[in-house]
Formats: structure tokens, sequence, C-alpha cells
DNA sequence: ATAATGACGTGAT
DNA sequence: AATCACGCCATTA
């Protein structure tokens, strides 16, 4: 897989313990400012337990999703330090 | 190549 | 502040 999914899991891969990104933000760094949606789709088709997806948040603030359900994300992310 | 889908974002109501 | 609708991008069928 080479193409915007391996950026966008390189870039998540690479998100610093208790910090959060929002999908924009990674999909800024991926190259394209508004592949959001794409980030978070790519996310979901899969399923990478190597990476911290659960450090990737929206940018209204909400979780948005998790394969392990949301409320363990946002969780995981408290546990870690993130606000 | 076209259509449909989805862990999003912003603006408008 | 909350909700609705539209727009965007990449992937898959």
């Amino acid at each position: 897989m080479n193409s915007f999914a391996n950026r966008v899991r390189k870039i998540v891969c690479e998100i610093p313990k208790g910090e959060t990104l929002t999908y924009k933000q990674v999909a800024s760094l991926a190259g394209s400012p508004n592949a959001a949606r794409a980030v978070g789709n790519i996310m979901k088709l899969n399923y990478d337990e190597n990476i911290p997806c659960h450090r990737v948040i929206r940018s209204d603030g909400a979780a948005g999703g998790y394969n392990r359900g949301e409320a363990e994300k946002i969780r995981k992310l408290k546990e870690e330090g993130a606000v």
C-alpha cells in the first residue's frame, strides 16, 4: 500500500503520546488539507492495531470513532494525558 | 470510468 | 448551543 493511506499511517504512528491530531491535521500533513474524510476512511478500512489511531480526533474536539468504541478511545486519551 | 461509502469539516438555520 | 445540509477526498466495487 503505497499511497495516501501509507502516508497517513506513518503520520499517525508518529504522534507522540499525550498529543492528539485532528483528521484535518493528519490529512494536511499527508498532503491533502481537505481529506479528513479520506483519513478516517483509511483507518476504518485498515484496522491498524500498530497505529495509535485513538490519538486522532475530530476538529470539534469530539473523539469521532474507533474500532474498539469511542468510549475506549476517549479513555485511552485521558489516561495518556490528552485533554 | 462511474457510483457509492465513510472514524470529517464548515456554514447555515 | 444544537442540528441540518452540503462539500471534500481517497478507496472499493
